[in-house]
DNA sequence: ATTATTTATTACTTTTTGTAAGTAAGTATA
DNA sequence: TATACTTACTTACAAAAAGTAATAAATAAT
């Protein structure tokens, strides 16, 4: 009979957050404006298509901002946004938990 | 060059929590135990076969607990462990997130 | 035995993701 | 002039995950 209604704001993040890589991906820029190639490199499971369409798609949720540098050869920087480094709480709590509760094998 | 190595128990966590549905399912149980219908009924768009699915897997990776009452009909409970619970803090940064970044349309 | 209720499961379709090769733009090198 | 180099993507196709709807299993009341 009770029905907990979600709040629409949350369902909408956590749809956001929850897309496979975005968390990996915000959280290697957290430490600073970083290059396609080096995103890539650091995460070594994600393959290039991906990287662009999640990028692509940050970019239009205004967490991720792309500034082009037209030199030799020309280089892209990805970098976080206010709302993208707003984002830095999360991620600590998913590191303080992860930490205390996830073994490796 | 530079190379952010990601911290493997981070990876693991956000694997964990990026799946589809799983923080919202968290997020329910954060209220108290609930039966499968319940939790299908809060969640509009979530299915009967992925919510089976996800409830399966979150008690492989004991953050959710499944207890059977031999009622008429039987009726079947499922609550967050210890470890689930320990979820709420990141789940309150994504609320505060949400709530100063997130527009509804 | 039949039925009711809740909790799943199965068969099938659609969407998302993975993989690997290819393209585009701009230089430098032969 | 041509080729090769570098970075940042795209594209075509295969594999995996998720969505949908019908169906089954479990339990006990009638």
């Amino acid at each position: 009979m009770s029905a907990q209604n979600i709040c629409p704001r949350f369902e909408k993040a956590t749809e956001l957050l929850g897309k496979r890589w975005v968390a990996l991906i915000v959280y290697d820029l957290m430490s600073g404006p970083r290059r396609f190639g080096e995103i890539d490199a650091d995460l070594a499971n994600l393959s290039g298509k991906m990287l662009a369409e999640r990028l692509k798609e940050l970019e239009t949720e205004g967490i991720v901002k792309r500034d082009v540098y037209p030199e030799t050869p020309v280089r892209i920087e990805y970098s976080l946004t206010e709302k993208g480094k707003a984002l830095e709480p999360i991620l600590g709590e998913i590191t303080k938990w992860s930490s205390e509760w996830i073994e490796l094998n």
